[in-house]
RNA sequence: CGGGGUGUGGCUCAGGUGGUAGAGCGCCUGGUUCGGGACCAGGAGGUCGCAAGUUCAAGUCUUGUCACUCCGACCA
């Protein structure tokens, strides 16, 4: 016992050293394992299994608001990416480039893909000619490379998995629309189905993506209080249409530019996922994305009538649910435990004294409350038990992130707040990029966004925190991976 | 890119002053077990990250290099 002990306990404790329990649980639960290839990680099936449930819902949220996907080349060249200034100048220092094929050196190289606006923006121009062909809602899910120069597990790997949509319309209203379209969907995945709470809002200058007029994220807070940037939608005005020649006849048989918007989420989301809700146990997994929602643990199977009756168990539940049943020869001490660390938000336990009771024991990973559940209608009880732990692991997550959101008015406040209180602090800015640096260099924090002031989130005063000249916009600060 | 740490069976690690490679867990076979990581017996599995060098002899010493990890800088 003391020695298995110690297999439950590799897992390093949260509070002893969040770095390294994120490192335990991603390793642990199988999500991921360490490639040959610097920062590069493979995706295992438990890890996969998770990005497939967000492509699912996601990709169905996409659809639904008219989006359709498509796919584009890996490789960009280099006159390609150069067309837009900005662009490239924000990419550069982090592509990588193929010089060769097989023992031939290209006349002009090729970058493989950090982001596919300039390939979206290649093929709009040939393929949209009127205001008839607008709006074209693409979108892809692809992998991109950025050489980057220190990785981790999701957070920040040298190839990533994400989707980018690129749209094109008719005039700035109609992109503006989108983009914050495409913010809302964001954020209602986010939260209906990760638990995690996010704060929208729009990055600063020095913040946005490079090409775009605005952009626009949102913000979650992790465990150990810092920020986690969990998807951007950008608004591009006509900045790339104008680079790349889009153009159209409107109604008038006017030439116009487009106007653009591109959205990403990616693989780091999980990351977050981890981030949010996970324990000294390992993974937690909010029921609705989930790969398996339920561990069906027969108990003492070779018994008479167990493995039967669990069989008949998965077979009443599994047209609703994700469920595995575990009937190979491990203990269940060891599946209890096994199932735990792979985040499985319920665990049901069949043996012999169930069977006769009638019932079954119901686990939940939220909370390790164990509920015995008459088996007659059970399929209504674990639906709100599933119900009931999403809805836990949100108001947990949003009770947290809440308590950790402060307020500065002054900047020896504000620079103790961010010393002492691991969370996000609230404070005016004056606009200056001036006071993001300093603000940077004296404390570590950045800038994460301005929120919306419909949102809950209008001027707590108007100075700003860094400089005390007049200042009209709310930032929310924070440190960030 | 700077600073610290680590590379030895699948995993976690032990191997003072150089001298034939070890443990626990896991894995395989058989048996007994089964409500919080079970037990017994037998078995398989390692060019010690890689490359040079010193030496009669290198897991151990020297140099280089690669990877992972943590902390910064940079970026998503």
């Amino acid at each position: 016992m003391a020695k298995n002990k110690k297999l439950v306990e590799s897992i390093t404790s949260r509070d002893e050293d969040f770095a390294q329990w994120y490192t335990d649980v991603v390793v642990k639960a199988e999500l991921i394992d360490y490639s040959s290839v610097r920062g590069c990680m493979v995706l295992r099936p438990a890890g996969y299994a998770i990005w497939e449930r967000i492509q699912k819902v996601l990709d169905g949220m996409f659809k639904k608001t008219g989006h359709v996907n498509v796919a584009m080349p890996m490789f960009i060249p280099e006159s390609l990416l150069q067309k837009e200034k900005d662009h490239v100048e924000g990419f550069a220092p982090e592509v990588a480039w193929v010089t060769h094929g097989g023992d031939e050196e290209l006349t002009e190289r090729l970058c493989v893909r950090p982001t596919s606006e300039t390939l979206f923006c290649e093929h709009y121009a040939k393929i949209i000619h009127s205001y008839r062909d607008l709006p074209k809602l693409y979108n892809q899910w692809c992998s991109v490379v950025r050489w980057e120069k220190s990785t981790r597990p999701f957070l920040r790997t040298m190839e990533f998995y994400w989707q980018e949509g690129h749209t094109a319309h008719e005039n700035a209203e109609e992109a503006m629309e989108e983009t914050l379209r495409m913010l809302d969907i964001y954020t209602e995945f986010c939260e209906d189905y990760l638990a995690i709470p996010v704060i929208r809002g729009e990055k600063t200058p020095k913040e946005k993506f490079a090409g775009a007029e605005r952009t626009f994220t949102i913000e979650a807070q992790m465990h150990d209080g810092k920020a986690l940037q969990s998807a951007t939608s950008h608004y591009f005005g006509d900045g790339f249409a104008k680079a790349f020649d889009i153009q159209y006849s409107d109604r008038d048989n006017q030439l116009q530019y487009v106007h653009q918007t591109s959205w990403g989420m990616s693989t780091r989301i999980i990351g977050a996922l981890i981030m949010v809700h996970s324990d000294d146990s390992g993974l937690v997994l909010p029921p609705k994305i989930a790969p398996t929602q339920i561990a069906l643990i027969p108990i003492a199977s070779h018994k008479e009538g167990v493995l039967e009756a669990a069989e008949a168990l998965k077979d009443k539940l599994e047209d609703r649910f994700t469920l595995i049943l575990d009937d190979s020869d491990k203990s269940p001490g060891w599946k209890f435990s096994e199932y735990e660390m792979k985040g499985i938000p319920l665990r049901l336990e069949l043996g012999p004294r169930d069977i006769k009771s009638g019932s079954c024991v119901a686990v939940r990973r939220d909370t390790g409350e164990k509920i015995s559940l008459p088996l007659e209608g059970i399929e209504k009880a674990v639906a709100e038990l599933l119900e009931d732990i999403q809805n836990n692991l949100y108001r947990q997550a949003k009770e947290l992130r809440d308590a950790r959101i402060y307020d500065a008015e002054d900047y020896e406040s504000f620079k103790k707040l961010i010393a002492e209180k691991p969370g996000f602090v609230r404070a005016m800015w004056c606009g200056d990029e001036a006071c993001e640096e300093k603000i940077k260099e004296d404390t570590t924090a950045t800038s994460r966004c301005i929120p919306f002031a419909a949102e809950g989130h209008e001027a707590t005063g108007d100075r700003c925190v860094c400089c005390g000249k007049k200042a009209d916009k709310l930032v929310i600060w924070g440190k960030a991976y």
